[in-house]
DNA sequence: ATCACGGTTTGCA
DNA sequence: CTAACGTGCAAACCGTGAT
C-alpha cells in the first residue's frame, strides 16, 4: 500500500506568478478575504520571519522596508489552477482524494512506475510544464506518514522535491523523525501539540512510539488513529467522493462596518444564495437555517452585539427564494440598531439527501417548477460566471462588499482580463 | 443513572 | 489621514429535561 501526497509550493503566490513572471524572486504575499491576514508567503517573506495567518496590518512596516508586494486573493484564479493540476494528477491513478485547493492523494496501488521516487519526479516535472506550478511528493504507506514525508519534501533541498518514506532506511527513517516537532503530524494542531509535550511527547517518533490506547482515553479516538498511522497501519480512507456536508455555512467579514437593515438583508441575502447553491450541488434539502450577526470581536473600544437565531424550516427546501425569505424573517427579530456590524452569515443543517425525502402534511411541496427555477439558475451562473443571475434583494452597490485592494486579473476565467491588444 | 437533544466550545486546516 | 484580524467544517463538550 502506497500512497502520495502533492502540494503546490506557495500556491496561491505561485498562481500570480504564473501569470506575472516578474514576482519570481521578489517577496510576494496573498491576503485572505477582506486583505486581512497573510495566507500565502513566497520562500523571499518566509525568510523575514513573516507567519502564516497575520494580520496584515501588523506587517505593514516591514513590507514596507523590504519591498513585499501584497495581492488580494483571487478564487477565480487560483480555483481554475487547482481544477487543471487535479486533472493531470487524477489521470496518472485510479483513485484519487482531492483534500484541498492545493493538495491531493493518490493511491499508488494503481500505478505501474518500478520506482516511486521517480515517479514523484516524473509528476513534478509534467505539473510545472503543464501549468507552471511547483509542487512537492510524499509517499508512504498512509495518509499521515504521505503528509509528513511530503513535509520533508518540502523542508529538505536534498529530497529535490519528493520523499518516499517507504524506500528510506529505517535508521535514518526514525532519525529523522526524532527531528520533526509533533505539532507538524496531520491532525496534531497548536492545542493538541502542548498537551502532548506535558506527556513529554515532543518529536514525531515519540508520538509514533506512544501507546494508542491510553492517549486514546486521554484524548479521543482521532489521536488513535493518528498514531496507528505513524506506524503504517491504515486508519483513515482515502476518500474519492467526498461526503455530503451535514452543515454549510457562508459568512463574511464587511469591508466597512455595517449599521443599517437594509444592508445587512443584501448581505444575508447574498450568503444565503451562496448556501443554496451549495445544498443543491450535493443535492440536498436544509430542514432548518441559522442567521446571526456581530459586531468586531477585536475592538473593545466598541459595543459588542452578537446575536443569531436558528429557525426550523416547514419543510425541507433548497429554494433560494424560500430560504430567504425566512433568513431575512430572521435577521429582522436579532437586528438591533445602533450597533457597527463587522460580519454576518448563515447556516445550513438538518440536511437531507433529496432521495426519500419526507413531505409534510401542512406545507405545500417544493413544485416541479420550482426545482426547474433553481437548475436553470445554477446553470447559468456556472456557466457565465458567480452572480450572473440573482436575487435583486442582494442589492447593486453593495457597500459592505469585502475590500479587496489589488487583486491581480482574472486571466484564465475573463476575456476582458486578458492583457491583449485592445 | 442514562439518554437524546441542542447549543456552545474546541480544534484543525 | 486612520483603522485594520478569515472561513468552513466536525467532534467534543456540556447543560437540560425526559425516561
Amino acid at each position: 500500500m502506497s500512497i502520495a501526497l502533492i502540494d503546490c509550493n506557495n500556491f496561491y503566490v505561485s498562481c500570480e506568478r504564473v501569470f506575472n513572471p516578474r514576482l519570481c524572486g521578489k517577496p510576494v504575499v496573498v491576503l485572505s478575504n477582506n486583505d486581512g491576514c497573510v495566507v500565502a508567503r513566497s520562500n523571499e517573506v518566509k525568510a523575514l520571519g513573516v507567519k502564516m495567518g497575520v494580520p496584515w496590518f501588523k506587517c505593514r512596516d516591514l513590507a514596507q522596508q523590504h519591498g513585499i508586494l501584497a495581492y488580494s486573493s483571487n478564487y477565480a484564479l487560483y480555483a481554475d489552477m487547482s481544477n487543471r493540476v487535479m486533472r493531470i494528477l487524477g489521470a496518472l491513478s485510479p483513485a484519487q482524494e482531492v483534500y484541498s485547493i492545493d493538495e491531493c492523494f493518490l493511491d499508488l496501488a494503481g500505478c505501474h512506475a518500478p520506482n516511486f521516487t521517480q515517479f514523484g519526479q516524473d509528476i513534478r516535472q509534467r505539473i510545472a510544464q503543464w501549468t507552471g506550478l511547483p509542487v512537492c511528493v510524499g509517499i508512504a504507506a498512509t495518509k499521515t506518514l504521505a503528509k509528513l514525508a511530503n513535509h520533508m519534501a518540502k523542508k529538505q533541498a536534498q529530497f529535490a522535491g519528493v520523499c518516499d518514506l517507504d524506500a528510506m532506511p529505517p535508521g535514518e527513517r526514525d532519525d529523522r523523525l526524532q527531528r520533526i516537532a509533533v505539532g507538524e503530524v496531520w491532525g496534531i494542531g497548536p492545542r493538541l501539540a502542548p498537551k502532548l509535550a506535558d506527556l513529554g511527547i515532543r518529536s514525531v517518533l515519540d508520538l509514533q512510539r506512544a501507546d494508542p490506547a491510553s492517549l486514546r482515553r486521554r484524548f479521543s479516538v482521532s489521536m488513535e488513529k493518528t498514531i496507528r498511522e505513524l506506524n503504517g497501519s491504515v486508519c483513515i480512507a482515502l476518500e474519492e467522493m467526498a461526503p455530503p456536508r451535514q452543515q454549510i455555512v457562508c459568512s463574511r467579514s464587511f469591508g466597512r462596518p455595517v449599521t443599517e437593515l437594509h444592508e445587512l438583508n443584501e448581505a444575508i441575502t447574498h450568503h444565503m444564495s451562496r448556501a443554496a447553491e451549495k445544498l443543491r450541488q450535493q443535492q440536498s434539502h436544509a430542514g432548518a437555517l441559522h442567521v446571526f450577526i456581530r459586531t468586531g470581536e477585536f475592538n473593545r473600544a466598541e459595543p459588542t452585539y452578537n446575536n443569531s437565531l436558528t429557525l426550523p424550516l416547514p419543510s425541507p427546501s433548497d429554494d433560494t427564494r424560500k430560504l430567504v425569505r425566512v433568513a431575512l424573517w430572521g435577521l429582522k427579530r436579532i437586528y438591533r440598531s445602533g450597533y457597527r456590524y463587522r460580519k454576518a452569515g448563515v447556516m445550513l443543517s438538518v440536511l437531507a439527501s433529496n432521495q426519500g425525502m419526507q413531505g409534510d402534511l401542512f406545507d405545500a411541496p417544493e413544485t416541479a417548477q420550482a426545482a426547474k427555477l433553481m437548475q436553470t439558475l445554477d446553470c447559468i451562473n456556472r456557466r457565465m460566471g458567480m452572480g450572473t443571475v440573482r436575487l435583486a434583494a442582494e442589492g447593486f452597490s453593495q457597500r459592505w462588499h469585502m475590500r479587496r485592494s489589488s487583486m491581480s486579473p482574472s486571466y484564465t476565467t475573463r476575456w476582458e482580463a486578458l492583457p491583449l491588444a485592445s
